[in-house]
DNA sequence: TATTGATATACGATTATCCGTATATTTATA
DNA sequence: TATAAATATACGGATAATCGTATATCAATA
């Protein structure tokens, strides 16, 4: 992992918002980022697969479900500059939006359970 | 600016040691670039004027030169982003480099002038 | 005003990136 | 073991990025 190749990953709208949503909420499989960010499930699992391939996330099975995750061994430099690259993109309004989709709010739970 | 767009500016790698180099450095005119780089002219002429379109550096003309300095007029997230950006950016052997080129030392000089 | 130095741009070729669609793989379960 | 759900990958096409080379523009000066 090299500063111009993390840049080259957070580079993408989609790949940035895949790393953010992760950020702030620890773990989440396929299905979850698919949902939040509203995109086709195998463009999602591409731009996954090319965030692992270069070590910036981890993933792990589990049952069906494959889990993703920020590496926790990243370099050192890595972590100051991925934390103020992810606070610039959660001021975004896109950002908000994913955030909503990824967790029902209470109202909407309560028109599910209607 | 967005910040994804910040993000594609710094991926790539002659565009991320001009940055770089700019901000150690205040300003450069367009040979000390090409010269601290080592890469060819219009190369790097073309990289500066895709920083400058996305708004990242300020042009100015002084003379036959024209020098570039990052623009000081960013949206807030970006500073605090960019300045660890940069200090990532910094520990490579690359830039090391390209600082050493910028910066004649004093032994230089001193052949130069026999 | 002709020339030179510094910088920018145009052009064409090559390569990389991104996506939709279809299909393969893996796991759980009926 | 057949099926379904979750995920990954293969393929082809469209678009974008990058570069070397050649040339244009602009400013200084002889």
């Amino acid at each position: 992992m090299t500063p111009s190749l993390l840049f080259k990953c957070l580079s993408d709208e989609t790949r940035l918002r895949c790393v953010t949503l992760l950020q702030k909420k620890g773990k989440l499989c396929v299905c979850e980022l698919t949902a939040a960010l509203n995109v086709s499930q195998p463009k999602i699992s591409r731009h996954l697969a090319q965030l692992r391939q270069c070590g910036l996330l981890l993933d792990s099975r589990e049952g069906q479900w494959v889990f993703y995750q920020i590496n926790p061994k990243l370099p050192d430099w890595a972590y100051p500059l991925l934390a103020h690259a992810l606070a610039a993109a959660e001021t975004t309004e896109q950002f908000q939006q994913d955030l909503a989709r990824s967790e029902p709010i209470e109202c909407d739970l309560m028109v599910e359970n209607l």
